[in-house]
DNA sequence: AATGAATGAGAATTCATTCAT
DNA sequence: AATGAATGAATTCTCATTCAT
């Protein structure tokens, strides 16, 4: 039963190594270098393999691109889930999701904008359905609370999602140095861009900090 | 003289069939069936008289996206010039752009959101940025004007153009029939809430109906 | 028949313009850029009428080498016809040759040494072909006079010629700028080696300036 | 362990199956056969694992020449190193490599005459190029013993090269059967000739059975 | 289970030649 | 006779996936 442990370990940890190898060469050149071989190479293992612990290049790239979104989710997740008006929470998590964004650009340009193959975007399309959900859910609370306007909580989560990815992709992008005074500006423009288009009267005051989040 | 007219005309309509053919396959199955040899097939043409007419494969597609791209940006630039409250146009130009994509969605998608060759992509690129600087023309008036909050036009314009993109390709979409009530609520909501952005007060009601466009 | 001659006169024009600026597209960039389009649009005529004159591409480069290759031959055969030793004729018609090609360097790498297809190659095998008889010719006469050894004259001149042409041409030639003290030295020493293979005893002296050659 | 010896050994196997199946494609048939599908179904692999062995066609192509190249540079390097007069040991390196070229004429013909892509003729260049350097280091030593006449060792390795190779791929070629009394005749006197272009005096009988070569 | 060599389909582009006008 | 637009065959290289070892 140890070898059977063991076994198993081994192949949760190659499983991973392959996530990671296709993960970081996504984010160093983007898709066009996301090559089966290069990827088995960077991970340490042959080829074929890969395909012991994925079923195809689409199916590997779902999951990267899920193990990407689950973090991001998870602390747009945590603040969409915390205490504190919905008008609140939409600004931080648009904010904080801005902010490491800019941080791995080169990874959120490949998730949100880059062409890739059709496969793999069926992958990147669930990834933008899971965040406009979370927004979607957060809207919903603040339409029924009354702080929203009355809107079509679905529809505003797209328009939401759409306006700070295109924000965080398009022609300025590139020239904002991520963690700086500027970057922060920035990305409380964004926030407060988006989460206006549902908000009934102005603008609460960005309150990041005070949820010690990074 | 006859004769050169004759040809110039005939090597106009070859020139369009094949913008047309190629427009229709985009619009039918998106980019993958790209290919130059199907294009000239269903023109009517040999592969090779492709090449008299077009430089490559992304220069007649980048040909495609202009001819689809300029009647649209026409229509948004004449309603972004034409008189009235800046936010009222900027409105008015969102629904219109949305009704527009509801009715060739296959063919919005592809221009908009759908994955392609990294050379077609800056063709795409140059249409996005089209639009962007429309709608930052304008909101740079509003914002001088007082009309809209003080934002950066460039932000603010990715914003507003992502917002109503997203929200036009995005998971809703298909659902819409176009050309329905339903779509037009949709549009309209789509339009009011992307304006939202830079609205400084509440939203002007939309005067589609009263500029005649359709 | 004024109309007859006038026409005739218009069609040898025509070819001969057709000829020259093949030849000159073959001079400038080689065998690569001699496509028919080029040379037709060089020609101030259209593609097709290309093959009014010529047969095909092979044919048209058969001709463009009989060009060339007939005022060659016409010089080499003008010294290998003249007065004087066998031996001094070899070396002056060697010698002179290799100033002009030295000259038309371009030109002459393209008739002697570039890669091209193998259908305009049979043209250039002809163009060597007629050097190698006019040397061959001067052999045998050489070698009955006793003047050089004794030697088969197809195979001497085979010898000969590829001696001066692949030293025209080979690594050494790019170096040399034609109609210098040097270039000259060059050639008198190409010559001089080149002739040496059939000579009985020691090497003539060069009497080229005493032909009034240039 | 063995796996991998195993491995390797198959792995050099394919390499020289294609190897093999390149070089007897243009033996028979010349540069023009020279196609990646060819030679893969030829060495019975598929097309795609040409590219496993070989980067590229003028790669693939480079090796053929080297293969081939390899062999009778060793064998005229073998002579020019060896002992005896440096005159000798011109006539027989050229002696010798005349005979082996007469017997794969159309190979012969292929290396050193025949048109082909621009690209595989760096190869051809460089093949050219270590011959002639063989020959011209060993006029060098020529030049110095005062056995050959003073002249520039590279003119002359050119005119050599030239001279035995021109004669070997040029009209009369076709017709010496190969391994006849004639062919070591024709053979002979190339030798002689080429040699006598640097020779100070009467030419040395050649010793070629004195050294064992065939 | 792992390996990694082998597979082979798939697509853009060029250009000599033709032929309707 | 001239035109020049149209033709379409022909060939390289890539890379996800498979499978013998």
């Amino acid at each position: 039963m140890a070898t059977v442990v063991r076994n198993e370990t081994k192949a949760v940890e190659a499983r991973t190594r392959i996530l990671v190898a296709a993960r970081g060469l996504v984010a160093e050149s983007g898709w066009k270098d996301a090559q089966i071989a290069l990827i088995a190479h960077k991970a340490g293992v042959a080829t074929g393999s890969v395909y012991r612990h994925f079923e195809s290049k689409a199916d590997l790239y779902a999951q990267v691109l899920a193990l990407v979104s689950e973090r991001e989710a998870a602390i747009v997740s945590a603040i969409v889930d915390s205490e504190g008006p919905a008008g609140q929470r939409l600004v931080d998590a648009i904010f904080m999701f801005s902010l490491r964004a800019m941080r791995g650009r080169r990874l959120a340009y490949a998730l949100i904008a880059e062409p890739c193959d059709a496969e793999i975007d069926q992958a990147r399309l669930k990834y933008r359905g899971q965040l406009s959900d979370l927004f979607a859910g957060l809207i919903r609370e603040g339409v029924r609370s009354g702080e929203f306007i009355d809107v079509d909580p679905a529809i505003a989560a797209s328009c939401v999602t759409g306006a700070f990815m295109e924000a965080l992709v398009g022609p300025l992008a590139p020239e904002i140095e991520p963690d700086t005074a500027a970057a922060r500006a920035v990305a409380r423009s964004i926030a407060g861009l988006a989460a206006r288009m549902v908000f009934r009267e102005s603008l609460p005051k960005l309150s990041i900090v005070s949820r010690g989040l990074r």
